[in-house]
DNA sequence: CTTGACTTGAGACTGAGTCTCAGTACAGAA
DNA sequence: TTCTGTACTGAGACTCAGTCTCAAGTCAAG
């Protein structure tokens, strides 16, 4: 699969730049991350290289996440859970979610509209955005056809995150 | 202030209906809730309740966030730490968050042309929406005219969260 | 080689949030 | 009043994702 090796490519470069290298370890997360998964959780990256008798401790899984999210190829975000998912960033586009409550699907979409609109808002409020993310919590239509009912709205809580990494 | 007194009423009210009784402690952490704070964390409450001499432990407190947040009278959100953070809900109306990433301030806003995007989006892709929330992370102009940077992009990660109340 | 900086695994640690359990409070019945 | 059952509480143990530390390993450059 060339599309891994070439992520695993652009690690390295951003490895270069510093000083850091491009280590089995790492290049065994990588490859893991751009060839199976989409969202994942750090625990399931854990697991997964425990089956395949790759010992990785969970120190370097979230050393090498860290490295990742800071090079810009995954990102860290909340999907639902009191814990972090992370998420490849293909391309690089911004992208929100749509997120099944029933069976946990994620479907991203993007839209410019609502981005523009968001721009018009910040303007107003003299606000000055570096990033932004809209979730949409509900039922998918897979869902919705096997009659799935939303949840009661006292099960759902606000949906909003401001996950930044918090350095000292 | 009979508003919080409103409030007091309006929890006993759900109570009521769940079988449950309005005790002190609880009385004492909506009074504490509706009168002073708007966004505040478990442990915030924690300590305000203890510099006023008011003993409610710890498990009392996550359990009364529980009962307020069931009754819709609070909510649970993300708001850029990897905690959660609770709002009341004053009149229950929508509403999104410009969350300024240098002193920590939350702007609120609502948008209707945002939510008929949001739900022209939801149609296209046939998807049901509950609840949807957009979170705008950056400056804000007292900040930016103090001359605060925006965050590094690789200190910033994505900032979704569906903290829907999973409960057995 | 030697040096020095980068890496790693193991395991201790942290801290928010949850759970348990024994004791307390209270409403309704007798 | 006393009794009884259920709700409620505090203390502290527990969980678990995520972080930190430290000794040992690796590697590039001199």
């Amino acid at each position: 699969m060339p599309a891994v090796e070439r992520e695993i490519h652009r690690f390295e470069n951003f490895l270069g730049t510093q000083g850091l290298r491009l280590t089995q370890e790492r290049v065994a997360l990588v490859r893991e991350i751009f060839s199976t998964h989409y969202h994942f959780e750090a625990d399931e990256l854990l697991l997964k290289m425990k089956q395949k008798a790759v010992k990785i401790s969970r120190a370097t899984i979230y050393r090498t996440l860290e490295l990742l999210v800071k090079s810009g190829m995954v990102r860290r975000v909340h999907l639902g859970e009191d814990h972090y998912h992370y998420e490849y960033v293909s391309g690089n586009s911004h992208h929100d979610h749509l997120i099944c409550t029933t069976c946990g699907s994620v479907i991203e979409f993007h839209d410019v509209t609502l981005e523009n609109r968001t721009r018009e808002i910040c303007e107003k409020k003299k606000f000055t955005p570096t990033f932004y993310n809209l979730q949409v919590l509900g039922i998918c239509d897979s869902c919705r056809r096997k009659g799935a009912l939303p949840v009661a709205p006292d099960r759902v809580t606000a949906i909003s995150e401001g996950a930044l990494q918090l350095r000292k």
